[in-house]
RNA sequence: GCGUCGGUGGUAGAGUGGUCAAUUACACCUGACUGUAAAUCAGGCGCCUUCGGGCUACGUAGGUUCAAAUCCUACCCGGCGCA
């Protein structure tokens, strides 16, 4: 993997990651499909969102089917039909949403109402230790040990062009101590899936991202930055938690101490207020399920802000979503017919939702590297964020 | 015509003297969703309210009772059976 940076705008830039499945132009929007499946897309509509990478996660794909039978198939890019650039997150992430977060109704991305909650450790179904994450199945119950060795050989079987190193996502109800003790951990870990994956790839075929946690404390994010960026990584995911309104603040801490020269992938972020923020202090990658799976519950992206389909005054409005819209749905569909497909339950309104979604958000970040190159990226980001509500 | 069973909120369908403005489901009205446990979840859903409560409601009209969706009478409507 290369990665070279074209045009800066203060500290928002474009530029160029060449994977050995062709070239992603950044700032970019990476399309998750977790289990080898965009949810509710073919990998023909994939493609014709334009689409740069498609990103799949471990946890998921061990579980079913197997990285063995994804292997079989030349990695999960080719099981799908996917030509293009991959990635595969490292389970990570599953520590948190399997865990502190199971059935607590608690996100990522905190609203400050959140109630500091001690017993991180035990989860619902993930239990964080030194050694790894112990999973219980959400599909059978069945139990689950990942490592960071575990990890960089489930990501090895799966093929992607860049993976990331295991880390814990904390949630924001961890108190301080607690995102200070996993921190560590993180750090430990960060080493081990490197030496594991260096051990695995020798041939240097797959791009491996250490992560930056530190919840939304500074001199957690600065340490994080500091001690994983330090480290062999080709590239950095920034994850873990942070407050709702100030998600910029936060990454632009990590961003001042992260490596100029390796790309910087903001995990699991794709509000467009968010992401103009993170562009600006430097992001290159984005990947999000916001976009599908809000789409899947009728809440759609407008330039004036999220309409909610399901609302009683679109059933007889037969314009477009947007007028001027590019998106398969708005060439050929009508809110009403989609208000109608909602209300009846028809498979082809999740399709219709999530197409128009990501071209939303695949649009508005690859805007955002059109304007960087052509020097407006503070002027774009003004406009579109007076319109958005 | 006789007999019999039944008529409950938008729909289906509980309740069968007080704890019933009435279980539940669906429909309907909103909202949430940020490295996918998610085609999911949450709230609302008679009218009014100074949020204490007040008012009108269970086919219609009467009646019994301290108290009725629940008991009685008549009538109206529907299903079934017999003529």
């Amino acid at each position: 993997m290369q990665f070279s940076i074209e045009k800066k705008s203060g500290h928002a830039r474009a530029g160029e990651i060449v994977t050995p499945h062709g070239t992603i132009k950044t700032p970019a929007f990476v399309v998750v499909g977790t289990k080898a499946t965009v949810k509710a897309l073919t990998a023909e509509q994939i493609r014709s969102l334009n689409a740069q990478v498609v990103l799949a996660n471990t946890y998921h794909l061990y579980l079913q089917p197997g990285e063995d039978i994804v292997a079989q198939a030349g990695g999960f890019g080719p099981f799908m039909d996917w030509q293009g650039p991959t990635m595969t997150d490292s389970g990570g992430f599953q520590a948190f949403s399997l865990g502190a977060a199971f059935g607590n109704n608690v996100s990522k991305v905190a609203t400050g109402d959140e109630i500091e909650d001690t017993s991180q450790v035990v989860g619902q179904l993930a239990k964080v230790t030194d050694e790894g994450v112990e999973f219980k199945s959400h599909l059978d119950g069945s139990k689950h040990l990942f490592t960071p060795e575990k990890s960089m050989e489930i990501q090895w079987k799966l093929g992607a062009d860049m993976i990331f190193a295991f880390d814990e996502c904390t949630s924001p109800t961890a108190p301080y101590e607690y995102q200070k003790k996993s921190l560590d951990r993180t750090l430990e870990w960060a080493k081990r899936s490197l030496a594991r994956h260096e051990a695995l790839d020798t041939e240097k075929k797959q791009a491996l991202f250490g992560v930056v946690q530190g919840g939304r404390f500074q001199d957690l994010r600065e340490e994080a930055a500091r001690t994983i960026g330090a480290l062999d990584f080709d590239g950095f995911g920034i994850g873990g938690s942070f407050t709702k309104d100030d998600i910029g603040t936060a990454v632009g801490w990590v961003n001042a101490l992260l490596p100029e020269d390796k790309p910087r992938h903001l995990l699991g972020i794709g509000e467009p207020r968010d992401l103009f923020d993170a562009v600006e202090v430097g992001c290159d990658l984005f990947d999000c399920i916001a976009p599908t799976r809000m789409g899947r519950h009728g809440t759609l992206h407008t330039k004036e802000g999220r309409i909610n389909i399901k609302n009683a005054k679109f059933i007889d409005d037969f314009t477009p979503i947007e007028i001027d819209c590019a998106c398969y749905t708005c060439q050929h569909h009508t809110k009403a017919y989609l208000a109608h497909l909602f209300r009846a339950e028809e498979m082809t309104a999740a399709t219709l939702a999530s197409i128009h979604n990501l071209h939303f958000i695949l649009r508005l970040v690859e805007q955002m590297r059109e304007s960087i190159l052509d020097g407006s990226f503070p002027e774009f980001k003004k406009e579109f964020l007076e319109k958005y509500y």
